[in-house]
DNA sequence: CGCATTTGACCTGCGC
DNA sequence: GCGCAGGTCAAATGCG
């Protein structure tokens, strides 16, 4: 009774929506890291918005969103069930807007990767800028975390597998086919 | 006070 | 149609 109450209530608030548009799947990147932490930096400030318990997985998911609002750049990231030591981190989507800057010497050389990867190709010289200060950054979180992209589209695939509406030929042939390795492209 | 995180409920897609 | 799992929302709460 007091359920329904609260239903009625949520509905009157406008809480309760209906039908959202069909989610367009977007570009997605699956790096695979060996760290001791989850959510490591990459020259992005993140929202936590979400986490779930994931099956056949003891550690639970946790969703991450750009923090800026022109931004739709989301983040999973999760733990491998078969190697506790490894975290597995989906990206979906690219980035509007420039890096906030990478803090603390926490960034690491697979996530710079990405940034490249997604960032506006306007800004791409701003990476270019920033590499040199990479092999030390690098060199920081390896003592730490042994940071490395171990199969970044085995990963995706390993989501992706059933998935038809992943269209990456645009992808290659657009902005990111400057961008993307021969590893990271199909 | 503003922003980030937590967390339970809701929504959606998919397989049976 | 139903149940499950994954993804998202948003109020409550915490923290600097």
């Amino acid at each position: 009774m007091l359920y329904i109450t609260k239903l009625l209530e949520m509905i009157s608030r406008g809480k309760i929506k209906k039908k959202r548009p069909k989610r367009i799947r977007q570009q997605r990147f699956a790096f695979v890291t060996k760290s001791e932490i989850d959510h490591l930096e990459d020259g992005y400030r993140w929202r936590k918005y979400g986490q779930k318990a994931v099956k056949n997985s003891p550690f639970p998911r946790s969703y991450y969103r750009c923090t800026n609002s022109k931004c739709t750049v989301k983040k999973r990231v999760e733990r491998s069930s078969t190697d506790p030591t490894t975290v597995i981190t989906t990206y979906e989507g690219q980035h509007c807007h420039h890096t906030v800057g990478f803090p603390r010497g926490l960034l690491s050389h697979h996530e710079l990767g990405y940034a490249r990867l997604l960032a506006p190709s306007s800004i791409s010289h701003q990476f270019n800028y920033l590499r040199p200060r990479v092999p030390q950054l690098v060199d920081h979180v390896a003592d730490q975390s042994q940071s490395q992209v171990v199969s970044s589209e085995a990963a995706v695939d390993h989501h992706e597998q059933t998935s038809t509406s992943f269209q990456r030929s645009s992808v290659d042939q657009g902005l990111l086919g400057d961008i993307v390795t021969p590893l990271m492209r199909n």
